[in-house]
DNA sequence: GATTTGTTTATAAACAACCTC
DNA sequence: GAGAGGTTGTTTATAAACAAA
């Protein structure tokens, strides 16, 4: 009951304890943003569908901020390490970076070895098993056959594609609504941040790159009305928290968005529209 | 391609190859479909829901046939060996058991170990872990908290539900509609069983235990016409085909009765009505 | 005949929320 | 009431069995 003080933003987030995952997670966000892609990517470019230019403009290139979170000169880690995303979300990610919003398994695989090395070089091959598991799973995943072909695409879902995509991600967003006015976080347990206390202005206020992490799945509740709570993932082991407990919808998370046949937990990107409320 | 001769169905189900994991289950058939309950199931009796009495009618106990299917006279492997069920299978049985078609998680676990004591002395306590994550998983299993109370109940989903019963998988059925008009089943591989050129008066003739298998979700496909080949794993390593392959349905097993929110693919009761069709 | 693609189940685990003692 | 620890619920990851292409 005792409300804990949340870390101030602007005191850095350097201060809140525990955060090396998080952080460790945060110098992905900027790291494979673009277009570096391994030169072995370029070969079979033409067999596959064209995907659509990235716009350079989208991405928000995370200057190194204040605090650990600034990388070395050698090798950057996002070449080995795994990166913080589901295979939901990156298969997501694949598919809706093509024009069309269909790939083929192959295609699948090929884009995430190139856009997250770890699965190229690191990972063991039963990667490749989960990504097949994931599409056959989830039924925001649907294979669609066309006519006379042979050929097989994986698409999403049209009532469930929010059309996100890896650059997406790593856009700043800024909340919408009527979100923030609960209370101050009140137990921060193992592995869990509080932000606290949140209002707009406290996560304007909050220092790069906290404003980045995918934010969005909990923003909005169409046909719920004014949420005044939200608790969220941002990444295994860092989960956020707004408002007071108790007032939680009685929902499962994957039935916020009834109209969705499945969502994912981590790592969305912030995808927001509307009127900021200034608290 | 070769077209394999299938076994003859009066020359005895001892002469199919590689049998011993289908005999295996066979015994499971009949060791535990009634009230040889352990002792320690009687007590908390009263705090449970009322669960139906069984209709001793119903089932048909399996006389000991021919072959390496009769059991010796130590204590039958169906106590310490796991039963061929599928969870998903297992808590469907539970919560049917039930005269209000649903049941605490605790419960669900109870009658698990009590009627297959593999659970309650052999398993990894993960199992319950396993239960847990089949019932949130699967769309078709819906916990339902009843106004005003704490307690809450999983229950099935109505449109799902086909009342199904352990006491069922027991009973022998009879074929329905167009069923076996295929030709001889094309290429019995590893692990799988083909019945081959199959009749209906030829599936009649099967010695028992054959027509005791659960058959029920390959026979009525409403909406999609007269279906003239299927294709259904009995237990792990036990698959049965009728009819000609290449003209299966394009649809996912779950997708087969697309009114079902879920089915699950193994250990089905033969559940059937209508004529049969004598070929 | 071997490889790739697709579907399903089992198991472990991370983690939140709830309940009980 | 507060806290510790066990129970219940949701989700992801991984391996595997197996069918079909
Ligand atoms: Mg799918
Ligand atoms: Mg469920």
């Amino acid at each position: 009951m005792l409300p804990a003080v949340a870390p101030s933003p602007l005191t850095g987030s350097g201060e809140a304890p525990s955060l090396d995952n998080s952080l460790t997670n945060i110098q992905w966000l900027g790291s494979m943003s673009s277009n570096d892609l391994s030169p072995c990517s370029v070969k079979k470019e033409m067999e596959k569908e064209n995907q659509t230019p990235r716009q350079e403009g989208a991405v928000e290139p995370i200057e190194e901020g204040p605090g650990p979170s600034s990388s070395t000169a050698s090798w950057p880690k996002s070449f080995t390490e795994r990166p913080p995303y589901s295979y939901m979300a990156m298969i997501q990610f694949a598919i809706n970076s093509t024009e069309r919003k269909r790939m083929t398994l192959k295609d699948i695989y090929s884009w995430i070895e190139d856009h997250f090395p770890y699965f190229k070089h690191v990972a063991k091959p039963g990667w490749k098993n989960s990504i097949r598991h994931n599409l056959s799973l989830h039924d925001m995943f649907v294979r669609e056959t066309p006519a006379n072909s042979k050929i097989s695409f994986w698409t999403i879902h049209p009532e469930a594609n929010r059309y996100l995509t890896l650059d997406q991600v790593f856009k700043v967003g800024v909340l919408y609504g009527t979100w923030g006015l609960g209370r101050a976080f009140p137990t921060p347990s193992l592995g869990t941040l509080g932000l606290g206390a949140v209002t707009a202005s406290y996560l304007r206020a909050l220092p790069p790159p906290w404003l980045r992490f995918p934010l969005e799945r909990f923003f909005t509740f169409p046909g719920h009305g004014n949420i005044r709570c939200c608790s969220f993932t941002l990444h295994r082991g860092i989960r956020c928290s707004f408002g007071q407990k108790k007032r939680y919808l009685k929902l499962k998370p994957s039935q916020l968005l009834p109209q969705l046949i499945s969502l994912p937990t981590h790592t969305f990107g912030v995808h927001l529209e509307g009127p900021v409320i200034s608290l």
